[in-house]
DNA sequence: TTGTACGCGTTATCAC
DNA sequence: GTGATAACGCGTACAA
């Protein structure tokens, strides 16, 4: 109907050159008063914009950053993505969010489609797929390129490149902390495998707590789940065989889970067993009872991982220098610990 | 580290034409085998991938739609997003997200910085802002420029677009009807300020049920909150004042805290008091007991609203004839409910 | 079979 | 003060 206005246009219309056109409405000191005026009123009537394509086509840069995330419809990754956003906004980027869907051959081909002039960098935390197969190639071809790239949460040493995690290790140690300052001594854990970054350093900060509190570590009390399914038979067997009065989960899911099934064997929470689960999302507050959580911060993550990125993207500098920025997780209190 | 190559650096680089490498990338017959050959192993070897920008400005096509949001930490709207991403991503296309954050003026921006042909075009659900100021120009001169538009759950007869929505009345009676059919008489319904369409529709769809049933409607029974942040002094002095067997909620948070509040007041569910919520989500799923509720089905929804979307965008036609897709919601039974 | 020229919309440089 | 020209990277109609 009303086909965008472009500099020619305006030109045409007005009988002068598109780079007075141009000149004009930068108000550069070259044009005069007159045809300034004139070229304005013009563009606003017609409420000229320019055509962000070409621009970023000129300045080879798109004030676009990408983010690859696994999975959409997780609160964690959402705050991240709050975070991001709020940030980037902020500095007039724009957030081009793709999800792998936690599967390798997405997380590629989203990579590859970004990578090719659509942003200035990336934000991306892995699919647990390409953990799985430890193969990190995608995005050494991305940083070799130049592209400035930040990963978050689900990280890996194979790439070097600014990085924002949480000390997952000292998460679990707070939770463990809890436990044994309100007296627990059975304390049992409820993981994933190991090839989650964050899975493992989470068994890590378990364990170390344990020992430091001078409480034998029993392989039996540690559940380890294949993948993030809950798998409803696994926590049947594990809580009818083992003895605990406390228990960690790697997260909400797991914990909620397992607070109804320990509900249904008329034990009381968090009096006979007290739930610490990871990751302070809805289910943690709303949970009956309100489960005590470890906060991710997930939107200061975002943030940071924007800053991080950004700061990157808009400096020339040709040295390659990247950090780590370490945030540390908080324990939120609440009804189903002492 | 390594530039991104061009196609003016195959051909310096092989003593050719520019134009010669285009035509033998894209295996025109017009290149013989011998430089074909030679011009393609060079380009697999630097790993050449076109620049989506400049394909972009030359065939004013990003290959990218923008999508708008009230808020990103919301389940119904990242499913929504993830049906999008699902049907877009199958068909070649990016997802550009951006979060007006419940607010006009970020709505705003964010649009006409996405029209400035970042886009192809816009998926979008309306901010409570936009409905509440009931100012939709924003809008309009985006689709007055010719740009498709699909808009989603909270959408506006103000605009002439595709449309897709669930049919929130028809939700709000099949509720009722589960009430009424389990023997409840006193039906509350907890909603929002009419000014949000989907409050509004479920609160027709309410009255038009009891009305089918014979139930005289009372407007005491309906508690209207301002927002949808949970004001727990509105709550208590409702339950405490009114008489009532069975409660519609028209989302997960009001009914979760309900149930806690009921829980309480020492009343049993579903036997007292029978809980039906809009919106099934995590907390739903998870709740204790288990929330009875009706499923909007944003991943549908999304796949659809990005089928209509790249239709439009892929066909030239020039007549405009906008269609509403209604999808018919569903009740999911759990424990809230007898 | 290969190359030239042009246009997409913008901006920057330089000439008038 | 204003305008012509080149360049960003690609594709394609047309010329050689």
């Amino acid at each position: 109907m009303k086909p965008k206005i472009t500099l020619k246009d305006i030109a045409r219309e007005l009988e002068v050159s598109i780079s007075t056109v141009s000149k004009a409405l930068k108000n550069s000191e070259e044009i005069s008063r007159d045809t300034k005026d004139k070229i304005q009123a013009f563009a606003k009537l017609y409420n000229y914009k320019p055509n962000n394509i070409a621009v970023s086509l000129k300045n080879r840069r798109t004030k676009n950053i990408g983010v690859i995330i696994p999975d959409i419809v997780h609160h964690f990754f959402t705050t991240v993505i709050r975070g991001i956003e709020k940030y980037a906004n902020a500095k007039g980027y724009n957030v081009l969010v793709c999800v792998s869907n936690e599967g390798y051959e997405r997380e590629v081909i989203n990579m590859e489609l970004l990578a090719n002039g659509s942003i200035d960098g990336f934000i991306m935390s892995l699919s647990t797929e390409t953990q799985q197969k430890n193969d990190y190639n995608h995005i050494k071809e991305v940083t070799d390129q130049g592209i400035p790239m930040v990963m978050f949460d689900r990280v890996t040493d194979r790439i070097n490149c600014d990085k924002v995690v949480i000390d997952d290790a000292q998460g679990a140690f707070l939770a463990v902390k809890k436990f044994v300052e309100s007296g627990k001594k059975k304390i049992a854990l409820i993981t994933t495998d190991d090839y989650l970054s964050v899975g493992k350093d989470r068994t890590e900060g378990y364990k170390k707590a344990l020992s430091h509190y001078n409480i034998p570590l029993e392989e039996s009390l540690i559940l380890k789940l294949p993948s993030m399914e809950v798998e409803a038979s696994a926590f049947d067997t594990f809580f009818k065989t083992q003895e605990v009065d406390a228990v960690l989960c790697v997260n909400e899911i797991f914990a909620i889970h397992a607070m109804r099934l320990v509900h249904g064997m008329n034990k009381r929470i968090p009096e006979d067993i007290s739930f610490i689960g990871f990751t302070d999302g809805l289910l943690s507050k709303f949970a009956m009872p309100s489960l005590t959580a470890i906060a991710q911060h997930g939107e200061l993550m975002g943030e940071e991982a924007a800053r991080m990125l950004i700061e990157k993207v808009e400096t020339e500098n040709e040295e390659e220098t990247f950090s780590t920025t370490v945030l540390e997780p908080t324990l939120i209190e609440r009804a189903s610990t002492l």
